[in-house]
DNA sequence: CCACTGACGAGTG
DNA sequence: GCACTCGCCAGTG
């Protein structure tokens, strides 16, 4: 089960603890990018080690990962063939999120919203 | 130890 | 809007 390191971390002192809880406070109907969550968690720049921490997470988590896209306002398992990509939007549109084409509003619907004032 | 990859971000042309 | 580059960290061969 060392698959990936962390999955069980939750146990431990890991950064994936910290990045889960950034995610779980996440508002429903509100999207977050990968940097910010990276932040928030106290691990600045690594937005990279936030992806690879939710895709450590498995079906039934109780962390709302489909919140977190990336910087360009669009899925990053857009791409995935895995279909994922589709479970994520369908999540975010039944709360209440509006998608332009593929991608999301950040100005509007970015969590700590720090656009300009629509 | 080195090279490559990955749910990323920001900068440049 | 798109393609490319560099930076970041962790896991794997």
């Amino acid at each position: 089960m060392s698959g990936v390191a962390g999955v069980n971390a939750v146990a431990t002192g890991s950064s994936y603890q910290r990045i889960y809880a950034v995610v779980r406070r996440i508002p429903r109907g509100r999207v977050t990018t990968y940097g910010t969550v990276a932040r928030l968690a106290g691990l600045p720049g690594q937005a990279r080690q936030v992806g690879y921490a939710l895709s450590a997470l498995r079906d039934g988590t109780s962390v709302p990962w489909h919140r977190v896209i990336n910087a360009q306002g669009r899925l990053s398992l857009e791409r995935a063939a895995s279909g994922a990509g589709l479970t994520q939007r369908m999540r975010l549109e039944r709360e209440g999120v509006v998608f332009e084409g593929s991608r999301v509003s950040l100005t509007r619907y970015g969590w700590r919203m720090r656009g300009p004032t629509t």
